[in-house]
This record gives C-alpha cells, structure tokens and sequence, in this order.
RNA sequence: GGCCCCGUAGCUCAGCCGGAUAGAGCAUUCGCCUUCUAAGCGAAUGGUCGCAGGUUCGAAUCCUGCCGGGGUCGCCA
C-alpha cells in the first residue's frame, strides 16, 4: 500500500471513530474523500478535502468539522503537524521518518516498486496495431503500437490480468487486392514482362519474393487459371508472409502480441452469424432501409433493404449495416462478433484506434453494450496522427511506388526507445509533430535525452563513487537529509500514485510526464554541487554523507527505470 | 449538414474521477559559469484557461449553445 492509501486508510478509520463518538452521522457517502499532495508543497505534504465534501451532509460547516477532524489526524503516529486552510483543507505534514521509511521502501520493492494490486487481478484485453496485412508497418501505426503496448504494461503493473491482442483483417476486399497485386508479382516471377503496376493494386516491391516463392512453388500453372482457382491460395499466403513482416517490423519497437485473431477464422467458425441471431431474438437487428445522408447525396444511392443494428438504441445517429448487399459481412458485422468473442474470457475490453475511425466508435460501443447486456467495461482509446518533420519540414509521402515512411525506417533512424519515449510525450488524443532531429537532440528541452541524462548521471555514480571511497562506505544515515533531499522522497513516494491513476485514466503519457518532472528536480538537485562541492553526491572527505546521498540517487535511479520500463524503454548506463 | 477530437503564456504542451495565488520547456530580458558531477546554471517577465450561459461551497476541469482548427461521414478497413 502506497503512503497515501495508508494515510487516507488512517483518515477513514479516524472517520468511523467520529460516526462511533457521533460527531459524524453514519452513513455518509466517503467516495470524494481524497487525500493527495497539495498543489502548493508549502501547504504541507498532504491534504484532505474531507471536511468539505462532508460538511454539508453532515449538517455542519467546514471548518467546524475540519477542528474535529484535525484533532484526531493529530494523534496519528505519522502525523507531525495538521492545519486548516481555505475553505477548510485539512493540510498536514509527516514526520521525516515516514519518508526515511518510504525510500527504503523503494529499494526493499525494486523493480517493484509502484506495482499496485488495485486492477484487482480483472481480466483485460487491450487490441492495438491491428494493422491491414497488406504491407510492412508505417509510422500512421506507430504510435497506436506504442500506446497500446506501454497501457499494456502498465495495466499489468497496476494490477490487471492483460492480454495483448491483434486482429488481423484478412477477409474484407483489401487482402483481395493483396492476393492479385501478388498474382502479377507470380506472373513476373515467371519471366513475364508485367510494366508498371496498374492503378488499384499494391505497387509495393515487398511483394516480390511472396510472387517468387509461389512461382517455385506451384509453376506455372496459375498463370493463365481464372481467379477462383487462386485467389484464396494467394490470399493466404500473402497473408501468412505480411503478418510475419508486421510481427517482425513490432519486434523492433519490442512489441509481442499475447494473442492473433484472425477475421477470416472468426468468420469460418459462424460467429456473426451466433451474434446475429442473439441480436435479432432481443430486436436489436432487423432488415430496413437507410436513408441517404444528410448533406450531399451520394450520385449513386440506390436504397437497399440490408440487415440493420439498432445502434441509434446506444446513442449512434443511425442504425448500421451489418452485411452488405452481396450478402457478405460489413466490417462493423464481423468487428462486432469478434468483441463479443473477446468479451467471453475478458472483464474489460480496450481498443486503441487511429482518430481516422473516430466515426465508428459509438457503433462498435452500442454493439458491445448491447451483446454483453452493458456489463463489460470498453474504452476506445483514439490516437491522432502524428505529422513527421525532419529539421521542421514535413516529410513528403507518396503512397505511389511505396514511398512511405516506414516504421522500421524510422526505428532504425533513430532508435526503438526514442521512438516509444516521444510518442508517450503527448496524450493520445492530441495531435504530434515527430521531428527526426529534435527527437535526439541532447538538450533540456528532449524529454527522452533528459530522463536518460539524470539515470546515466546516478550510473556514473556507481563507477566513480569506488574511486573516491575505495574502502567502501558506511551504512546509510538518512538523518543526514536536508529538505531538498526530503522533497527528491517525496516526489518519488507520489510514483505509485501515478500509476494508479494512469492506469485508470488509460493514459500512459502520464508515466512519461512524470519521470521528465522528476528527472528535472534530480538535475536541479545534482547542480547544487556546481558550485559547493559539499552539495555533491559523492562529497570527498565525508563518507556518511556520501552513501545517504549515494542511497537517494540510488532510488531515484530505481524509480526511472520502473517508469521507463512501463514504457518499454530501456534505460542508458552512460550517453554517448 | 451530422458526429468525434482539440482550443491553457509569443511558440510547443502538462494540469491527476472539480479544490486553495493556473504549471513546464522553448523564446525574450538580466545575472553567473566557460566547467572536467558531460552536451550549461540561476532569476525575471509573460495567461479574461476560445466566447457566453448553467450546475456547485468552489469550474481550465462537469453540462448547454456558439466561434476557430483538425478528422470523419450509406454496404471501405
């Protein structure tokens, strides 16, 4: 238990104690009783809102209630001094051993400190990349990839059972065009002279050696066959061969699916059909026709009689699709069979989208809704895009002749944890310039460079620390602290909190924002030494002094790293 | 036209399920250092939190309506 839930466990003691001594009606709903660091750290290490959230259904005034209740906080062992403020926060101060104790706590926990049981062990299934298996990944994925897996990871540290899962979308009409852009890559494999690749088709050279392997394979014998002969042939094994350069291109940025749902299996095995079928016995599905959309009509509207989910009951403006006029499924008739799949064996569902499907989203929730009977948690996580700017040009794209930016491009450019950090360094739902040379630019300004500046600085430490002091050193004092030293503990002691509260917010940015905020204070802390060399870790002469400071160092260096590793990046021993 | 996201300092962005004088970096201005604890350090200036209402003891935060930017819009994925 972090050193909030402890104090505000102690609060929520304190207030049944005061129900019991009927100072405080029984009954009273705590659930906006908070206690969390102040804004302002003058006001004290904590403070409580509570008197002015039960006030008034306590039938008393705040601050009347804040006297009864600062007195009782008084007699707490941890407590050093309580104050009331404002409007009636209760503001108190811990005694310097609870922070002490707290620092050991982090090295006593390790790599595990902040690690949190508040997911309650819930089964999570987080979806993201979930990318077209008709190319190699670009950066337009990227950062849902990142996004998703750093969620992942931190919804695992937070407490959660989580399983990563990839939806592959091999059954719609894209893998189609997938199968034929191969078919002429089979063709030319063969000796044929196939010219430039027609408009409609993917131009991409990637799908050379899929066309070669098949023409090893099989010969000829494909070449002048009708369609039918092969398109399912060459789909799959397109398919197969795309997915392995996707698998190979997550890898770099070191990201590893628990799970690979295959739409094309999803449907073989009946499973809109079982979804259909619950829908329309509860009338959530009927056969109707759409009207045309407001606005400009499309030219070619024809009204057609389809089968009709009845989103507008969740909200969504309209009823949708959910087969096509041939009969086929939709998108959305499949995508939502397969989260009622997911929803079997999971508590709560995440998927991470590009913003470019924002549309969708109230659909696929009505669907969710309505087939889990609104008992599972979903949250569609939308990510915007990220505009990639070299020296503050856009990078210019083509999606002719393959000229996209690739994410293994990228990686390779410069590197898998400057990519994971700088896409973590915005919220997911705001709109992100990726600057190839900003990105790894050494300066105060590069969150990445930054926070792994102050973990490469308490590295050093350890290598130099044996030079000064090569007959070791004495056990830690950390009666030695002064109050800077103490506000590095209590910055450190707020990590858990922050962990808790990215997990349940679903915003891993956070974790990024924080160590950046932390590593600005080590820095500040470190420069004290620029001119007084007595402020320095590692102090000449001073031995005692020097291994508390070495211990502080030590910690926050822990903490960088669990921040970091929430992230999936690796943290540097030394710059170079 | 509908829907979604965004709108906070000159710029790029934080702001934790509403909380006490709204934060950081850059830029600007002013000092310091020119170092071997490495690619600077310290300080100051700077904001009607897009606008207008509403809910609340209390709103940048929640609700409604406008304005501006981006995205998206029948059976595509």
């Amino acid at each position: 238990m972090n050193i909030f839930a402890r104090i505000a466990a102690a609060l929520d003691g304190l207030l049944n104690d005061m129900v019991q001594a009927g100072e405080l009606p029984a009954g009273l709903n705590r659930a906006a009783v908070t206690v969390e660091p102040p804004r302002d750290p003058a006001h004290g290490d904590m403070a409580t809102n509570a008197a002015m959230v039960l006030a008034k259904p306590a039938g008393t005034n705040p601050r009347a209630l804040a006297e009864l209740i600062a007195t009782r906080l008084r007699a707490l062992p941890d407590v050093e001094a309580v104050e009331i403020a404002g409007p009636g926060f209760i503001n108190l101060r811990l005694v310097r051993t609870c922070w002490e104790a707290e620092l050991a706590a982090v090295h006593e926990a390790g790599e595990n400190y902040g690690r949190s049981t508040m997911g309650e062990g819930v089964n999570v299934n987080i979806e993201y990349v979930s990318a077209n298996p008709t190319g190699p990944m670009h950066m337009g994925h990227c950062r849902g990839a990142v996004v998703g897996d750093a969620l992942a990871s931190l919804l695992q540290f937070a407490g959660h059972q989580v399983t990563r899962e990839y939806y592959i979308n091999d059954a719609g009409g894209q893998v189609d065009v997938l199968a034929r852009s191969v078919h002429l890559r089979y063709r030319e494999a063969l000796g044929e002279e196939v010219g430039e690749v027609p408009e409609g088709l993917y131009p991409g050279a990637y799908l050379v050696p899929v066309g070669h392997q098949l023409a090893t394979h099989y010969g000829s014998r494909f070449v002048d066959a009708p369609e039918n002969e092969w398109l399912a042939l060459f789909r799959e094994t397109a398919v197969a061969q795309m997915m392995d350069m996707i698998r190979a291109d997550l890898a770099l940025l070191g990201i590893h699916h628990d799970v690979f749902s295959s739409e094309a299996a999803l449907q073989a095995a009946g499973k809109p059909e079982e979804a259909e079928q619950w829908l329309r016995e509860h009338d959530l599905v009927y056969d109707g026709v759409l009207e045309a959309p407001k606005g400009e009509t499309p030219e070619d509207w024809e009204p057609v009689e389809l089968p009709l989910f009845r989103s507008t009951k969740f909200g969504d403006d309209q009823d949708r699709p959910i087969k096509k006029s041939n009969g086929s499924w939709t998108y959305f008739g499949a995508d939502m069979a397969y989260h009622f799949q997911k929803a079997q064996t999971a508590d709560q569902l995440i998927d991470i989208w590009g913003a470019d499907h924002a549309g969708t989203v109230k659909r696929i929730q009505a669907a969710v809704a309505a087939l889990t009977e609104g008992k599972v948690r979903f949250d569609v996580k939308l990510v915007q895009m990220v505009r990639l700017l070299r020296d503050g040009e856009p990078v210019k794209m083509s999606k002719r002749a393959g000229n996209f930016v690739t994410l293994a491009d990228v990686v390779n450019e410069v590197g898998k944890d400057v990519v994971r950090f700088t896409m973590l360094t915005r919220k997911a739902d705001a709109q992100m310039d990726f600057d190839f040379a900003k990105v790894v630019e050494a300066s105060k300004d590069n969150p990445v460079f930054y926070v792994q500046y102050a973990h490469a600085r308490i590295a050093s430490l350890g290598r130099r620390v044996q030079e000064t002091f090569p007959d070791g050193l004495p056990a830690v004092d950390s009666t030695l602290f002064g109050p800077e030293e103490l506000d590095l503990v209590k910055q450190l002691a707020t990590f858990p909190r922050v962990v808790e509260a990215a997990a349940n917010a679903r915003e891993p940015h956070r974790i990024a924002f924080y160590l950046y905020d932390l590593a600005a204070s080590f820095h500040g802390w470190w420069n004290l030494g620029n001119d007084q060399p007595e402020r320095r870790v590692i102090v000449a002469g001073d031995p005692a002094l020097t291994a508390a400071r070495l211990h502080l160092s030590a910690g926050i260096g822990q903490v960088i790293r669990n921040g970091l590793a929430l992230m999936g990046v690796k943290a540097l021993e030394e710059m170079n």
